[in-house]
DNA sequence: CTCGTTTTGTTCTCCCGTTCACAAACTCCT
DNA sequence: AGGAGTTTGTGAACGGGAGAACAAAACGAG
């Protein structure tokens, strides 16, 4: 069933464009407030960072929306894509954990204009409840229920200590929080149906290590050797001891 | 040849997996101070939230650590996957960009204790080269090549507004610096052999919007309908116009 | 020493995503 | 009106990753 409006079936788009198709939303508006009227699958997939095989190929999950041998209006695909993804009208957002990150966050002027918007910050700790961040009071985490039921949240931040993040979880969840975005590092585990994405600067700065100690390695004798103190490859015995 | 130890062969690790290692990485890192000694492929790939065919398989990529019938050493396999990784010592990090993210990401206390360690802040902006965050002093963003080249940096982080993202990336990358994490919203062109990852809010939100619009529609009716004020699928002019 | 139990390491199969290549379709020029 | 040039949309081939299933290996009991 599912039904929606009648022109379009409701397919079901692959995860890997679904992550693609914001990328093409902010190109997309960065051309429209250029002023660009019309843009064709190469430019657009330049701005966006992608082949144009492969956008041509994302777009067409959504409908035919181009022209041929011409491009496509940069406005109209603009309002296709959000409506896909859901975001010509704002999304409600609490943020749990006004700590550094949660101020940088609370803070984030991008929310609003991409489809977000702020109504709650909370932190257990009272002492943080005097405080206004972003024109914004930030409420006793307690009142997560409330807020959500009043408000019809459905997605939550997490931005607290990692020790805190599960219990944060398991009250968004049980509060009706069906989306959670991540910040703290702890695997969280949630009922199915609920949807979890994390962002973890500490995973994303590891991978870049991986990659880096391999053309370190692949370069041998460079100037940049990689991890300091270490310019011989056997020479490991660092924070972590190799056991027997 | 890119020789390394005699043992292993330098494998060439799936993208995937390496995404995964430092996942594990923290799993065992939480086992081994909570005392446990060995653990199975079960426990390991509960604790990092994945299955554990799946986990077998990414560790035999680095070699046979476990024992068959017992499991694997807790401190071993921890040490092992750090020193594959590459933080077994840590990696100088410079951060360019310090509003209210660099100002989160500079205090980040997880930097030191995962294989990173902050050398320098920058900011383009006089005003704030007077502060200090997190005890570094914040210097001008024209020291950058300096920095790098006298502390043998490689990796960079860019959290700065979009406009001025690309060319924190251009200078970082003439100074040397081949991988950058990137956390500002802007697609970057970097030559090849530079590795970019990047963070972007905006975009995870957008793709949780996405399935949440995608459950809503498919419960009908229900009390957390998404977008405030949008209680019917054919109320979309919001934001954004659709066009003619 | 032998057998049963446990758990790893690996093979095989399936599916998703990427890329190539080309037909279809639209515009513009003559 | 017709043909040349351009650009989209998609079918097909290809590669990589996920998961199931099993053989190999270690341990312990008797």
């Amino acid at each position: 069933m599912t039904e929606r409006t009648p022109t379009e079936a409701a397919r079901d788009i692959p995860e890997a464009t679904v992550a693609r198709l914001p990328v093409y939303l902010r190109a997309l508006t960065s051309l429209a407030e250029s002023g660009t009227p019309t843009c064709s699958s190469e430019e657009l997939a330049s701005a966006a960072g992608v082949n144009s095989a492969k956008l041509r190929k994302d777009l067409s999950y959504l409908g035919s929306y181009g022209t041929r041998g011409v491009g496509y209006d940069v406005e109209y695909l603009r309002y296709q894509i959000a409506r896909e993804i859901g975001v010509t009208h704002d999304w409600p957002v609490v943020i749990v954990g006004i700590g550094n990150l949660g101020h940088a966050l609370a803070n984030f002027s991008g929310f609003r204009s991409r489809g977000f918007r702020v109504v709650a910050l909370l932190d257990a700790d009272p002492g943080r409840h005097s405080e206004q961040v972003a024109g914004i009071d930030v409420r006793p985490f307690r009142d997560l229920a409330t807020i959500v039921a009043e408000q019809g949240v459905a997605i939550g931040v997490i931005s607290t200590p990692a020790h805190a993040a599960q219990d944060v979880a398991d009250a968004m969840v049980a509060a009706g929080i069906t989306s959670i975005l991540n910040f703290a590092p702890q695997v969280l585990s949630v009922p199915e149906g609920v949807d979890v994405r994390k962002v973890d600067l500490s995973i994303e700065l590891q991978i870049l290590a991986y990659h880096q100690q391999r053309k370190a390695s692949a370069v041998e004798g460079t100037v940049l050797p990689g991890p300091d103190g270490a310019g011989d490859a056997d020479d490991l015995d660092g924070r972590l001891e190799a056991p027997a």
